[in-house]
DNA sequence: AATGAATGAGTGTTCATTCAT
DNA sequence: TATGAATGAACACTCATTCAT
């Protein structure tokens, strides 16, 4: 009896919490960390003020739980496709497709995304960042393959992570505009292309697929 | 008499812009749009606070100032570079080239860029917003050295508009990184590497240079 | 049946009542009433917020209730005291020790008293307050004694109440300088003095003891 | 002619603060510290929220300052009283007289006085407290008459600071009670009671006046 | 009876903007 | 033109109190 009541509350405490961050990453993708008020996220939620306090000490903590919860989901994701690409081309195929899909799905959170990124480079960013080293992982698996392909001699001998991160800011890039402009052009297509330069770029000369 | 008392006060009021400008620039590439203060830029600028308001309308306005200064110079700059390019290799290179270091020189600027890109995709974004049509300016010229090289068959048959925005979207990300990291490795190195791996992507199959 | 039943939960209530205010008394003691929280005062209950409300309508309520509790006490003891005394000194030794001793093993509720006190002077204070007339009852056994001892010509002809109230104040100053000095003295030593000095101020000129 | 505009805004700048000060006085006398409310104090002193931060950094200095004001006046008053004394009685009647009076006139600043006091007593208290030793130097005068008078052989050989104490007790809690019943009775004669209550327990027994 | 999640009014403080001098 | 004192709306966070379970 006791144990089904705390599983049951447990389950609304966790649907709550849910509930609270997905407001937020509304709010927060919509307005930014610093115009987003914790008024607006309790309205979305739902919810009185006070309650939003009961599930997260501070702004900061609810902003970091959104982020930190997406994160970790598209590298999860993206590493899954990765360690399932049946070679160089389709890994970067696969990064690209991955990535630019999440964030279509989720553009409240490539806002986020993009204005913590930005905002890593004022000067009054907390020391011990956990948001930024979320961010330095997200290339390495694609890393891993340009080195083995490297060493292989698959592709030509150029700079694994350089050339993962340039990978990685295409795809950005990409996202960023097609939220801009409402996405008018055909994803596959615009995916299709990245890979097509980005291979065709890399490959050892001569090599045809 | 008037009209040189008027333009001794053109003068000393186009100095005054100017002053207040590269002080906001300062600030709010330190800082942030929302973390700037008025009276910072004022204590920056070594001019009281309202003196402010008798040069720009608003906090915003002053922003939206700083902002274009920077971007019609780098603009500036970009053409002369693609105009007095060699051959696309060149115009990637110089492209790069400029970019990144006038980014080097400018940080604050850079950390102002990158905050109103992801500014862009706020929905309180003003509707007819200067900056928007200016970032879309940017890729402009390189965009049209790639389609005047499709045509001459220099390059494959990519999308010249997405190729100017690749090298647009890798520039940016490197700039981001050398600042983040405090510019450790070799500028010229990680230009090459780019417009290396640019070029490669986009040359026609058995072309050498 | 019902009786028993009925009695045993009286038994329990009286007894989380008692509890209640032991750890209101705490939290009031060591934070003052603006500080102490509700949550504060149910943790150091070890009962659930909410379950405070069941035995006391208001923080105020608990806080009147604390204060009383021990008012009473003090009140009882020092009536005792006065009652036991052999003569006037031994009255005033008496009401002096008393108190000072009790405050002493309750610092708690000294805070709590002397902030009360201050708390009389503010206008919001509520009409009919049952802490000031508790406090106005303190001095009165003492002013007895007085009144009889200038009727027999043991003192001098002093107005009894202002005498007692003046023991009254001198031993709450000096309660209040030994908890703030964390009791260095010999309190034995303070409270002779005390007595003495009023004693000696009190008795007809020329009296030896 | 700069200077003559500098000191006028010093001027209104000092009457701002003055009028601040009185404002605040009157609320935190009425309210208490943690009752009061900045919006209240704007009120009070017919200024925006606001512009209270122009002249104090924090509710706490806002408050600080109001006691300050007081206590410095009060201290200055006090000692020049017992300086001009001309023997022991008098300063005791000059101490209490003027302190007496003093609260009379300033019954906002007792308030404060007192519920100061009651909040050394809390833990939370500030560590480097400037309100503590203002209040420890109260007495100082006083004490020093009652050592010279014990070695001129005088008064009894008390301690002279408790002796002190003791009057600073008994005035405090007169003046409280006073207050708090809206002066009804006759302040010469209360003050002529401690005064002789105080007097007739230290002088040299046979002593006369 | 007991719980503790939910509420929402209330508070100190900041800061863009105004305006009298 | 330049100033900077004054303004007041806005905001993160707290906490006494309520109420469904």
């Amino acid at each position: 009896m006791t144990s089904t009541r705390s599983s049951k509350e447990e389950v609304v405490a966790a649907y709550r919490r849910g509930e609270l961050l997905s407001a937020a990453l509304r709010v927060f993708g919509a307005k930014g960390f610093e115009q987003a008020t914790m008024d607006a996220i309790a309205e979305e939620a739902q919810v009185a003020k006070g309650t939003i306090y009961l599930y997260y000490p501070s702004k900061q903590a609810i902003y970091d739980a959104a982020f930190q919860a997406n994160v970790s989901e598209l590298q999860r994701l993206t590493d899954a496709r990765i360690a399932a690409a049946s070679g160089v081309k389709d890994a970067v195929h696969g990064f690209v497709d991955v990535r630019v899909r999440y964030f279509q799905d989720h553009p409240d959170y490539y806002r986020i995304y993009v204005s913590e990124i930005g905002r890593q480079l004022s000067d009054h960013a907390p020391k011990k960042n956990p948001c930024k080293s979320a961010i330095d992982d997200q290339t390495r698996s694609l890393q891993g393959v340009f080195e083995r392909a490297v060493k292989s001699g698959e592709v030509r001998g150029i700079d694994p992570a350089h050339a993962a991160l340039a990978v990685f800011d295409i795809t950005r890039g990409l996202v960023g505009r097609r939220l801009l402009t409402c996405a008018k052009s055909d994803v596959a297509r615009d995916i299709e292309f990245i890979t097509d330069l980005i291979w065709s770029g890399l490959k050892r000369q001569g090599q045809t697929a």
